[in-house]
DNA sequence: CGCGCACTTGAACCCCTTCAACGGGCGTGG
DNA sequence: CCACGCCCGTTGAAGGGGTTCAAGTGCGCG
């Protein structure tokens, strides 16, 4: 509980606030590989993330993910189902290592949510997910592979190198194959070119970023 | 203002917070085709929908639309720009006469929305989006459009004879040809039949569930 | 009766995936 | 130090799902 204090999110709670919270509440150490909740499941807690690193996925054909977001701490996991009362849309797993406050949301109080400093958390928590939302859609609706690529080369170029060009390509939401194809196309053309390690130089950005915007 | 205090969304608002909202907003009647905000717009309103329709999208190559949802009264329209600080992810047009009450957010003390009434009609707002963005996702990502028809059919399936096809394929984000090309193999394959006026008499829902859920 | 609009049908095309084979670098073991 | 094997990225060819474009069909309404 001390601990819990020292961190921003909840600086800003009184006594009385943790006091309730945290009787609702367990802290547990979770695993990497450890599944907060699984698509379809019947929502049970709340979860603040206080540690470690949270994939957020759908499931499609064959196996296939559809990868949504990554939660780093601190952030609130899994609200949308409790406010909703719908069953959850999409899995929470851990890739790493991490620590979570689990929070029986159904032992507070109903009008818990409707303190200001409580209500003020969640709704930055929600705006935040319509935008990552929001996001998804338009670059799983509207980009075109190019697009996606040209766009994180942008925004995550440095990643090039340091991850493998097959995570990259999950985030993405396209194949490895796709990516090596679009990588191979913009290196022809002179936008880019592979330097060492596997790492990516960008050549002409103004092309790339036409590339995004507008095709 | 007599009329706000009618309206179900604003009965629990005291005269206090009607004197702050009422002194930061106007009231504005719309015709259909009126354009609340354009998909890239600073945001500058917040609206509440009091009457009409609006219908929310985001522009696709060649002109095409991606539809992502109608609202209806009362609705509030446009919060995730403000609380977020991003331009507009999407365009709202009226689709029929309506009226909305504009609210120059600005205008309102910072925390008019850390007020208990206002910031519960505020979350439960966003979390009526974020589902209605989960939705389109799985639409739009991960359903085939056998299953989108399928879908609609079983929910929605009385709104055929009484819009045409191009407009139920627009609410799909499928072309026409799709749309029939789809309804003629339901048809041939026994689990639908066209009636009189175009309308359709499901005739295997059990197999079209299937085809939703599952493939 | 005939016109027009909506729906249908066919063929080509596009983008991306899938599957399969290949190639190249790097570490490990001989 | 070389050779092997493995992993990862690359490349090619085929396939799939939907769109696009164009032509055909049917039906209601004047």
């Amino acid at each position: 509980m001390k601990k819990l204090k020292d961190i921003p999110f909840f600086s800003e709670f009184d006594d009385n606030l943790f006091e309730e919270l945290f009787s609702a509440s367990i802290f547990q150490n979770c695993n990497k590989g450890k599944i907060l909740f699984f698509e379809g499941d019947e929502p049970r807690y709340l979860y603040v993330l206080l540690e470690g690193k949270v994939r957020v996925y759908k499931a499609k054909n064959k196996g296939r993910q559809l990868y949504i977001h990554r939660f780093t701490p601190v952030s609130l996991i899994g609200e949308l189902a409790n406010f909703e009362n719908v069953l959850h849309p999409v899995t929470a797993e851990f890739t790493s290592q991490g620590r979570v406050l689990k929070i029986d949301y159904k032992k507070l109080g109903s009008d818990f949510f409707k303190k200001p400093e409580i209500a003020s958390k969640i709704i930055e928590s929600l705006s935040g997910k319509i935008k990552i939302l929001s996001d998804v859609i338009h670059k799983e609706t509207i980009l075109s592979s190019d697009a996606k690529v040209a766009k994180f080369i942008i925004e995550s170029g440095e990643l090039f190198g340091k991850i493998k060009n097959a995570q990259i390509a999950s985030l993405l939401n396209i194949t490895p194959e796709t990516l090596s194809r679009v990588l191979g196309k913009f290196k022809k053309e002179g936008l880019i070119e592979i330097a060492e390690k596997n790492s990516i130089k960008i050549l002409n950005s103004t092309k790339l970023q036409y590339i995004f915007l507008g095709h």
